[in-house]
DNA sequence: TGTACATCAGTGAACGCGCGTTCACTGATGTAC
DNA sequence: TGTACATCAGTGAACGCGCGTTCACTGATGTAC
């Protein structure tokens, strides 16, 4: 039987389901509605039937923001696309960034929660996490000299971060033009301010 | 006699005694720690007092995190006092904001944590980040002129936001000059880009 | 100066709640013969 | 092809827990007379 088949008794793809659970949990009703029970319960199982996926609710947490980071990858892949030239590229991925945030508020955050705890505990959630911020350092890579990638990654990622953050929690008065038009005067300017001699 | 003293029975200063209490279980055990009920415990008190003083749970984590951005203020006015220079006040207003963020992990989280509710409900926490919010804009209005304000501060504030974000979640891998050096490159390097032909 | 009293910051017990997790179990599956 | 059986993904009931919040109360305070 394919494991994407389910008989009354055995759901037969439950691990999915009850990620699936979750996330749909995340982003209707925010962080305090994902519990194991009411995932269990949107998945139409017992509440014990996820301790036979996930050894506990973090594990799950982990599973979903995963996700989340395969999910952010895969948009960046997309706009990475659409360009050669490494400022506009850099700039497009910036702005998938806080496009993505914006668009899943509670998953983004769950994303950079201290509830994951380590991710030296969750091997694929590191990795995951790793594969995203590696579309961006390989934007910056082509836009700065070696000694001072790193300082320009961080700086990336931060500024990218941050307003992502702070418009997230509302704490940016938008101007007239809106929120995408500050998203891209944000992240245009930093861009251009990357090796202003360049 | 004076609100600071305390009879047995009456505590004398309790609302500031739970803030303080609540601010020690912050920075002691985190955000999962802090509780109503252990805030009363540590103030001393029975679990039933804090409601004289506060409507609910969220009126005393918005009065923490008032006073969380109250020392923020200050930390930044100290540091702004400490040159005229605008782009070296800036950078150094930038590193202030980092380092407190950095010094107090679940406080500076609780401060931009959507637990809060929104800024419109308490307002004396809203006027304490604006207070702390204001300084830096001041410190941008010095280098930029008045129609690329607005991106230019939300710029500023975006990447030492996330900058603190970042490295409070141990998202960002250190550089051999450690974690100093890298907020002084990545908030110098972002402030020589404010304007480069300035 | 002394006393009655209104005020209100405290107490302590209790409420209902939903949570994460465990446990002995049951029923469907797919394999060995 | 048919059957016994091991496996294991599910069930349902229960555990202990700590939480936010409410309630009737009590005891200290400071004021009016």
């Amino acid at each position: 039987m394919s494991p994407s088949q389910s008989t009354g008794y055995h759901h037969g793809n439950l691990r999915t389901a009850l990620i699936d659970a979750a996330t749909e949990l995340l982003g209707r009703e925010g962080n305090a509605a994902l519990t194991l029970r009411a995932a269990a319960r949107v998945a139409g199982v017992s509440q014990a039937a996820p301790y036979k996926h996930f050894s506990d609710k973090r594990a799950l947490l982990a599973a979903v923001a995963e996700r989340g980071y395969t999910e952010l990858h895969h948009r960046c892949e997309l706009v990475a696309g659409t360009t050669r030239e490494p400022h506009t590229r850099l700039q497009r991925l910036g702005e998938a960034y806080v496009r993505f945030a914006l668009e899943n508020p509670a998953l983004f955050r769950l994303m950079f929660s201290a509830e994951l705890g380590s991710m030296a505990d969750h091997p694929g959630l590191a990795a995951a996490a790793a594969r995203a911020h590696g579309l961006m350092e390989d934007a910056v890579r082509q836009l700065v000299p070696p000694s001072t990638l790193e300082t320009a990654c961080a700086g990336t990622w931060s500024v990218v971060h941050g307003l992502a953050c702070l418009l997230l929690e509302g704490r940016i008065r938008l101007p007239t033009g809106g929120e995408s038009q500050l998203i891209h005067q944000v992240t245009a300017s930093f861009v251009d301010g990357l090796m202003p001699d360049a």
